[in-house]
DNA sequence: TTACCGTTCGATCGCTCGCTCGAAAACACA
DNA sequence: TGTGTTTTCGAGCGAGCGATCGAACGGTAA
């Protein structure tokens, strides 16, 4: 029981501080740090700075792929099911953007077993989204090509929030998931059609500093 | 002249490391072996590892700023422009894959003065693409969160590229470029209108591996 | 040949890394 | 109180890190 609390709060350090620094960059010891505890004590915890890594991203994927399921439970409009999707992501993201930042960024690092195991949850959580997105299509088959490029495109715009959401700039969570949802539907919209060729000012160009490349 | 030559090597050497091992994983004497030099050899063409960072993406940066530039001369249709801007991106992406996926991945470890003058040259490259969206939209305001938003999904489409593309099994660059432009244009299209509640098999789960984290 | 200079390297520095160990502290229950 | 278990830690291991230094190499011009 302590235990486990325990065990938490050292997973929720090991997230915040491998999202500020870094996986390769955090030091085992300014994990120990974040969550007060001595480095040997933290081992007490855990086998090896790999494993927590990996108890972060997996845990994360547990999460969201449980809180998909309810959600989609009993919906059968592709469009709603879209809708659900892109929020469900978007709010989990927000409330742990630590753990979704490591999560996007860093389980690539992973080896072995480890890399195995989340390779395979993640693997269906892309294959929740790709059925909505065949839906979407009226794709009858699972391998095309197009299925898969549309469905990775939709995971590159939700995925790369991580680069450069501000709270308190940005919208919140449901918001940002209605544009996503209408831009991933209809696209940039009926204005795209006009083809005029007026020039526009940069001005804006305050605090556009993050998320391009 | 030789010295050139041998720099842009070590770059190239630099480029691959990193993408292949992770930036901080990466040791400058696996930069060293790769460029076929000892380490204190290869100092003599740079100042510090932060160093090779830094030229392996201002670099990348320049080249597929300066295409643009050149690819968008004469332009005025926004339509055309976006489809140039995606074209752009993924040919010098499918060009210099290395390149790519260190600027993507690992652009946010540089610090200082060097973390300072990326930012500024990847905030060209992304304010010359926001200046395509608002055109697309309409959007007279260019601080618009709409703007923002949209621009930021579409850098997110053909960033996540890097974590998912496979030569051989993906389309090549100008098909990529055409699908991602038609989605961010019109969306998943008009089928997207019919709300049918019909399942669909979830075969097709080979490969799908990468990208949906 | 000699002198020069851009280039390369072996050896090594000081430091931080992930991780471990045996002992002690904190706790639970008698 | 004493006893056994769970949790914590100071100290330190070997390895590898980024970076440096003075010496030596190799081509060129006199």
């Amino acid at each position: 029981m302590r235990y486990e609390e325990r065990f938490e709060s050292v997973l929720k350090s090991a997230a915040t501080v491998f999202a500020r620094r870094g996986y390769q960059r955090a030091s085992i010891r300014d994990v120990a740090k974040a969550a007060g505890m001595s480095v040997a004590g933290l081992y007490y915890y855990c086998k090896s700075k790999e494993e927590l890594l990996f108890a972060v991203c997996y845990h994360s994927f547990d999460v969201l792929l449980q809180s998909l399921h309810r959600s989609l439970k009993g919906v059968s409009d592709p469009k709603e099911q879209l809708h659900i999707f892109i929020v469900n992501h978007f709010e989990y993201f927000l409330t742990y953007v630590e753990a979704m930042k490591v999560v996007s960024h860093e389980a690539g690092m992973l080896t072995g077993e480890f890399d195995a195991r989340v390779t395979e949850i993640k693997r269906q959580y892309y294959l929740r989204c790709q059925q909505i997105v065949q839906l979407l299509l009226g794709e009858p088959d699972a391998e095309s090509p197009r299925l898969r490029t549309t469905t990775l495109a939709l995971f590159g715009m939700i995925n790369w929030v991580y680069t450069w959401y501000r709270p308190g700039r940005d919208e919140d969570a449901k918001g940002l998931a209605d544009g996503m949802t209408e831009l991933f539907l209809h696209g940039v919209g009926p204005q795209a059609a006009v083809g005029n060729g007026q020039e526009v000012g940069n001005d804006g160009e305050r605090e556009a500093r993050r998320g391009a490349g």
